[in-house]
DNA sequence: ATATCATTATGTCAAAATAACATAATAAAA
DNA sequence: TTTTATTATGTTATTTTGACATAATGATAT
């Protein structure tokens, strides 16, 4: 190997089966008690955190290698995946501080001087999410969005980039849907919603706009057992959705 | 121009100064005579034409290679650039065919199976765009955005996801502004909105709904020379603009 | 000079969407 | 039965949108 051997996450795969270069990271979003939560893998040996992702096989399409690598960590097939931008500096980190933290698991050799990432969003139902940490690393964990550490390369900007991404979406599709299971409560949704956005919002209006999309479906029955007055369940109609998107009901400007 | 270029989203970068199996795709668009067009070429000794676009080099970032390319096809330094989304399907044209159209140019060996490209939209002043071929093409003409032929590659399906994406944009941000000369009139940002939009649009809404921005100057005098009432001009002021902006001033949902 | 023509600038009103605001109902626990 | 936490929901004023037509103007033709 010539003189260019470094890199990111994408190790140079050793095997040519991959394309080189370019890797791939995936922010794993889920909602659990009224946090938004991201999926994190901690490195063996070590206490330093990264994203889910890696290299793309010559096999496989960009979109498929994002599918297969949310399937490795989470174990669910059906998930909400957004690609969202393109990471393609020249320099995204200091390099020899993250090869001296992973020396010690990646001979250097194999390391690329650079790569390109794509990143993605995913956006997944908490609890059904099995997490699972790969070939590199001996923990796959939730954090709070609030709370995330450090992390390896330049991950903590690409997650700042996918929320931001995620935000601007949000506000002419209604995808934060995908973020809970089946069957929820307008008031799981709204706080679902003022995590997402950052800043509370009226309850009475948020019921009135949301259920004004056309997209949701209430339940005859309550849930029970909290102390108090038991809200009304609803649940997503995709039907009604993909209706909805059909007319691309944006407003110009 | 740096030598050995280009182009294509499946040319082996002969040398190791590119990125192997990434490549990047430019829709340029500029507004002539009430049309969107976008910058096409030609390649040598065919009719076959094709997006601007080329290899990334290992000494540049993603989005510096990007300018690079607009300024080698348009002589433009400061364009309004936007990536909007990679291509990584395995199989994105008929391979064989255009190794046909093109064996007379490009050695065979010199084609990867496979390459990924990342899709960019420029919105430049058409009248200041300087059309230049690159090593592969005799010919760099704009092309109105309804009669665009059969391009190579996925071409065609990239123009279209470009428009798709640019239309998405313009309805929460006012970029079409990038495609006019500094000094426009009013009836020819419209006729920008509807050719984008692919609608028409009440003047008189538009005008309020334009202005009320706050990120255009009117200039006292009007312009003269046609045979009828003079319309007034505008500037877009980008100081109000990225104050605007500021805001993020996006509604939920 | 005047008429004609193409184009531009602009205002009103009804309907819809938004934002701001508070209270009664209820399920469980005390 | 009282208390507590939480949910469901309605009104009004304001803002934004959409639908609609006409008078003004600069050049050209007569």
């Amino acid at each position: 190997m010539p003189a260019k051997e470094k890199q990111s996450i994408a190790i140079k795969a050793a095997e040519p089966a991959y394309l080189p270069q370019l890797t791939l990271d995936c922010i794993v979003l889920g909602f659990h008690q009224d946090q938004l939560r991201v999926l994190l893998l901690r490195w063996k040996g070590t206490q330093e955190w990264s994203l889910p992702g890696g290299p793309i096989q010559q096999s496989e399409s960009v979109n498929a290698a994002a599918y297969r690598i949310l399937k490795e960590r989470t174990g669910l097939d059906q998930i909400y995946l957004q690609q969202f931008q393109v990471f393609g500096d020249l320099v995204r980190y200091n390099l020899p501080e993250i090869k001296t933290k992973l020396q010690h698991l990646i001979n250097p050799e194999l390391w690329y001087n650079r790569a390109v990432s794509i990143g993605y969003y995913a956006l997944v139902e908490y609890s059904k999410v099995n997490p699972t940490p790969d070939l590199f690393t001996d923990e796959c964990q939730w954090w709070e969005i609030k709370e995330i550490p450090n992390l390896l390369f330049d991950h903590n900007q690409i997650v700042e980039a996918a929320l931001q991404a995620l935000r601007q979406q949000i506000n002419w599709q209604p995808i934060g849907l995908n973020l809970l299971p089946e069957q929820f409560t307008m008031p799981e949704l709204q706080r679902l919603y003022e995590a997402i956005l950052n800043r509370p919002l009226d309850p009475r209006n948020f019921h009135r706009k949301i259920l004004s999309l056309n997209i949701l479906e209430r339940f005859p029955e309550r849930r029970k057992g909290g102390a108090f007055k038991s809200p009304y369940l609803y649940r997503f109609n995709q039907e009604k959705y993909e209706a909805v998107l059909q007319e691309g009901n944006l407003s110009f400007l």
